[in-house]
DNA sequence: ATGACGATTTACT
DNA sequence: GTAAATCGTCATA
């Protein structure tokens, strides 16, 4: 099935848009398109519908508690809008976009997309791992490392600026209603103490895409 | 040099 | 529900 054009109208989201607290970049974040152009052209994108804020120093479940700054997690501290891509449990790779201003480390994880253009790539490139006839729509893109791995950004595409690089960035359109945003504790993040239970994981209600629905 | 640990996913009981 | 997969990174020495 050919991926639609409908979105050909959006924009590239520039600086402006990710100049802000993580919080409200992770809200603003919700509705929008990631998209990701591979080296044939061919687009893959989905609507962002989860999305994470860690928001810097004083987060026990951020990489950048305590302003830590390693070789892995230098790019939290660049300027708003680049990405800050991390390879994890040996096998899988996760995509934050950075928000605030540049030194100070606060990012959004990108965790699920409800899947627009190049569904057959994505589920090609899922199916490496899982049987191609197991695999659902809805398992494309509902976690982060899913995401990753369905439109191929790995550690090359840690650090670019999302708003002038030509095969990763975010295009407009209607943000997720704030009526239908719902907020709760981070997944994942159970040995950050206090931090763990902020209600700083955002997704859009009832939406089949997110990492675990309901 | 070494050891412990993941901002996860998948398969299996 | 539990556990395995799998290895770069980081703290300690």
């Amino acid at each position: 099935m050919a991926s639609n054009n409908s979105q050909r109208g959006s924009r590239r989201l520039g600086r402006r848009f990710y100049r802000r607290g993580s919080v409200d970049l992770a809200h603003a974040l919700l509705g929008r398109t990631l998209v990701r152009v591979l080296d044939d052209g061919t687009r893959l994108a989905g609507r962002i519908v989860e999305a994470e804020a860690y928001v810097g120093e004083h987060d026990k479940a951020a990489h950048s508690y305590g302003r830590r700054r390693t070789d892995r997690n230098a790019s939290m501290y660049l300027d708003a809008g680049h990405a800050y891509v991390y390879f994890t449990y040996g096998m899988h790779h996760c995509m934050n976009i950075v928000a605030d201003v540049a030194d100070e480390p606060t990012a959004c994880l990108i965790r699920a997309l409800e899947p627009t253009e190049g569904v057959e790539v994505m589920t090609a490139h899922r199916a490496s791992k899982i049987a191609a006839d197991r695999l659902r729509v809805t398992d494309l893109c509902s976690g982060p490392a899913k995401l990753t791995q369905a439109l191929a950004i790995d550690r090359a595409f840690d650090g670019v600026d999302l708003t002038t690089h030509e095969r990763l960035f975010v295009e407009g359109g209607a943000s997720a209603r704030a009526g239908e945003i719902v907020a709760g504790p981070r997944i994942g993040v159970g040995y950050a103490a206090e931090w763990a239970d902020e209600p700083l994981r955002f997704y859009v209600r009832d939406n089949p895409h997110v990492s675990r629905p309901r």
